[in-house]
DNA sequence: ATGCATGAGCT
DNA sequence: GCTCATGCATA
């Protein structure tokens, strides 16, 4: 099984995006082996009473944020789920969050969590997530798989019911309980036919589903493991329970008439990783937990008390963001 | 398995 | 500059 192959999809639908051209990633100065003693130095650390408050306040707001996941889920996808001939019609874009970005610890606050002193967690910032469920658009993705469909547990059948004509979608695709099933019987299933994660994204390809490319052993892993969002896991399902039936009639044929099948056979330079050592990973995830979503100013102080460069912090909150998402990590699928 | 990143599409 | 889907690199 190739375990490694650069899955570059559909060159042609996505410009620029794979083939290693990569902008100067930048040089992360000295910080780049991190992961090393924790307290003890300059950014010694927050407080662990300040930590823990956060920590918990951070706790209160996922299991918030949760909950009305739970109760609407959708809104999310856009409508009707076309597979149109060639593209597939994925699911972009989401609600827009609580969208107050101003108030927030102050820069008391920043010094005080950066510097290890007490924290005034007075002034909490409330993010109220309020999905307000400011309907979604779904756009056409430049590749990839993933269809969308209609995906509004209270509501859908409102306009578009005719839709699911031929492929598997049925109305408890959506549903939590199920996809965490599926993703669990699709990877003892998998291992028993003996392919690897990387082996399945590449494998996608050869479905010849319109618009669904090979994936990366990541988004298999993380598929498997239901740290995807609930959108990205209901729009992968079909294809990947695609894939399942195909690589498994395929085996069947194989053996009973040792008939190969084909479907599993079928630079520059690299990027190097950020690495944020732990005490400052530590203070971003304080203030975090107490302002998720710091404004351009704010990032740019904290990116300064840390001494990391702006758009690392940036997109740190961004994929902290991105994490509390997750179906793993909401409420919905803990039962 | 998961941290940091890119890029599309949108606001 | 954000969200989202994804991926490379790496622990």
């Amino acid at each position: 099984m190739n375990m490694k192959q650069p899955v570059g999809m559909h060159p042609s639908l996505n410009p620029g995006h794979m083939s290693g051209r990569y902008s100067p990633p930048y040089r992360p100065p000295d910080r780049m082996r991190c992961m090393t003693s924790s307290t003890g130095n300059f950014f010694g650390g927050i407080d662990d009473g300040l930590l823990a408050r956060a920590e918990a306040l951070a706790v209160v707001d996922i299991s918030k944020s949760s909950a009305q996941q739970m109760i609407k889920p959708e809104g999310i996808y856009g409508h009707t789920a076309d597979i149109v001939g060639h593209n597939q019609v994925v699911s972009r874009q989401q609600m827009p969050m609580h969208s107050h970005a101003a108030f927030g610890p102050s820069d008391t606050m920043l010094d005080q969590l950066t510097a290890n002193t007490g924290m005034p967690l007075s002034g909490m910032p409330d993010h109220h997530n309020n999905v307000v469920s400011s309907h979604t658009h779904n756009h056409h993705q430049m590749y990839q798989p993933v269809y969308t469909h209609q995906n509004t547990m209270n509501n859908h059948h409102n306009f578009n019911s005719h839709h699911n004509v031929h492929h598997p979608m049925h109305d408890n695709d959506c549903d939590p309980r199920e996809l965490e099933a599926f993703a669990e019987r699709f990877k003892q299933r998998r291992i028993k036919l003996g392919v690897t994660q990387a082996d399945v994204g590449s494998d996608l390809a050869s479905l010849k589903l319109p618009g669904v490319g090979c994936l990366s052993q990541s988004t298999i892993c993380r598929f498997e493991s239901l740290t995807l969002s609930h959108n990205n896991m209901i729009a992968l399902k079909p294809v990947l329970h695609a894939w399942l039936e195909e690589a498994e009639k395929q085996a069947r044929e194989r053996k009973q008439e040792g008939d190969p099948g084909n479907m599993a056979v079928n630079g520059e330079k690299k990027r190097k990783r950020t690495s944020i050592a732990a005490p400052e990973k530590r203070s971003l995830e304080a203030y975090f937990a107490v302002q998720p979503r710091p404004s351009g100013e704010k990032i740019s102080q904290i990116a300064e008390k840390l001494d990391l460069k702006k758009n690392v912090v940036r997109v740190w909150f961004c994929n902290q963001r991105q994490k509390q998402k997750r179906m793993k990590f909401s409420a919905v699928t803990a039962h």
